[in-house]
DNA sequence: TTTCGTTCTTGAACTAGATTAAGTTTTTTC
DNA sequence: GAAAAAACTTAATCTAGTTCAAGAACGAAA
């Protein structure tokens, strides 16, 4: 099985949710780039102004954050088929808060606020499909909300590995503690329990 | 001052992020409904299906969860100018997790599903105005994880009462711990401390 | 193969917050 | 305005997870 074409992966994943011209996939394809990262390149640094919205096709990313004590606090990761911004700063265009960075090679599509402005311009409809993604995204990260509150940082390392088993081979442990709101060496203390 | 018409105070927040001409907001208008809840009555109950958006107009309601131990976990609390739905349930029309419920008397604009089908296909900017309203929910929840992580219980309960020492007045004790996500007991053991 | 940096593990001491169980105050209802 | 219900407080005990510190394993580079 061959790796798809980049542009194959982002029109795919836009038909999925609203249908899309010939014309305006080519109009959409113009206005995109394409790049390719490796390990720990970064898409975006805190204090810098985000231009970009991210689509991964294929591999990694992980948001993030400096803290206090020099130690990093991971907001969310982003593998094929999501799509990735800090959209705090994307929006209102101020400094952002956290960092974007490949935490594997990655290939990524890259739309940025001035071109899609223009696209929105052409094909509203497009709006409906974002509307539709962060809808989503929007009714997971309340979910996660509830999964932090209401299950010990064990359970969610259990539930965590039961539905991304694959994933979990793919990071560095620190990340996934650091992800799932505990430390390194308490996810160490749960692995050890059941080997 | 008196209290905006429900009507003007969906338009108003509207037009702060598209265009809408009179004759659009007549169409959405014909397709909304107003309502006025009591204190506790039901917007949602988890295992209905969700066919409604809320948006609302004065007051306040709270989204949650009914957990293992007989108590409930509050999820999200929606004032003035704020839309709340369970996005998981309204979206694929599956049986939703979540309760809607006043908190005090409130009056709401009520969007159906269906209404927002019609309405959407005849003011496509409409999806625009979600989008945006959701990318701010978003990066709001995402903030709010950040916040759950890294900030003891008590740090999290003075950053609320600092940006909203109004609110704090406006629920109970034990809403607002369990939506910062802690006890009662322990609110009480905080608010004890600076007496 | 050695070296260096990064990641992972283990253990002991500690703490934020939960739990349980009364008791008290406030609000609602009749 | 009494009774019942709902909300809040206090204190003792307990635990999930942190912190600190040291060492072990792993991987990349030279």
């Amino acid at each position: 099985m061959t790796t798809p074409e980049p542009a194959d992966a982002l029109l795919n994943h836009i038909r999925k949710f609203i249908a899309l011209s010939d014309d305006e996939a080519t109009f959409l394809l113009d206005h995109v780039q394409f790049k390719t990262l490796r390990n720990k390149d970064f898409l975006l640094k805190a204090g810098d102004v985000c231009h970009e919205n991210f689509f991964i096709v294929q591999g990694c990313v992980r948001m993030y954050m400096h803290i206090d004590n020099g130690t990093e606090q991971i907001i969310q990761f982003a593998i094929d088929n999501w799509w990735m911004t800090d959209y705090m700063s994307f929006d209102h265009q101020k400094p952002a808060q956290f960092n974007i960075q490949a935490v594997e090679p990655t290939q990524v599509v890259v739309f940025s606020r001035s071109a899609q402005d223009v696209v929105f311009e052409k094909i509203p409809r497009l709006e409906r499909y974002f509307r539709i993604i962060l809808q989503r995204a929007y009714s997971a990260s309340l979910m996660r909300i509830h999964f932090i509150y209401n299950q010990t940082g064990e359970a969610r390392y259990q539930q965590f590995t039961r539905l991304f088993p694959d994933f979990v081979q793919r990071v560095p442990q620190y990340m996934l503690a650091s992800y799932l709101g505990f430390t390194p060496e308490f996810l160490s203390k749960i692995r050890a329990k059941k080997g």
